[in-house]
DNA sequence: AATTAGATGCAACAATGTTGCAGGAGTGAT
DNA sequence: ATCACTCCTGCAACATTGTTGCATCTAATT
């Protein structure tokens, strides 16, 4: 789906901005920071506008977050349309190059969490090192 | 065990500083923050030293370290003596109060990642609400 | 084209965490 | 006891992530 139908879907203005931060996330499709993200717009913009429309897309379910093992969010938006996103699959992190990975194919496993809390979501990070860092 | 002995068993200098901080985190038992930590200090010290103790701790195995839905490290000792902590155990974070809690009954599952990638560590949090505080 | 709701940019701030360095405390040997 | 040495502590400074308030500009609507 393109970034601007996307937007349009969850009555979001569709301003250049929003449309390049979208499009670079479905592009890459692994889970990026701010940073990375900021990295690779055309024009560069402010580092709130950033922030807030990484957040924005967040909050209207059109991508997920995962905090990595250095303690910064990452955005992620992978073209499946499976919502519900957060939470439902583990995140790969290599420890030598910094990048990550969504493992959609593993499902988080069912915690039971004792004396009646009640559970919101899951958050998971595997980490160690990537085929690529390895040789 | 006192924190004395467990300094003295990992040959690190036992320093009043060090002895408050481990006795925090085994009294309370539960992951703390940096914050949490130099709130409970009976002296306060300097938040450098704060930070270099707890990874000191951390790096000779006497404390384990989570990293928490706000992005920031959290220590934990257990009064178990069981080793290679790290990433066997599940927590739990409360959205509400911000408190932590080890579940040390769950073991974390065993996650394979595609591509011939070397797995050196797991990190879960289960996010909710407490009992405490869905009253 | 005018209006208006909302998006952007700027400045400033807060918190976490790190690094380098000078001085102080503990350890061991003579 | 004294000396030398290791290493712990405190200070200053800095980097990074993330947030807030406000003025200004832009996109959709009429």
């Amino acid at each position: 789906m393109q970034p601007e139908t996307i937007l349009e879907r969850k009555s979001i203005r569709c301003t250049p901005m929003r449309e390049a931060i979208l499009e670079i996330l479905l592009k890459k499709g692994c889970p990026m920071s701010y940073k990375e993200v900021a990295a690779c717009l055309p024009r560069q913009g402010d580092r709130v506008t950033i922030y807030r429309t990484l957040l924005l897309l967040f909050e209207k379910g059109i991508v997920h977050r995962v905090m990595d093992m250095k303690g910064t969010w990452r955005f992620c938006a992978h073209n499946s349309v499976n919502s519900g996103c957060p939470g439902d699959h583990p995140h790969f992190e290599c420890m030598v190059c910094g990048s990550m990975q969504c493992l959609t194919d593993t499902s988080l496993p069912y915690i039971e969490v004792a004396g009646g809390a009640v559970v919101k979501g899951k958050h998971m990070v595997v980490y160690g090192v990537c085929p690529r860092c390895l040789e």
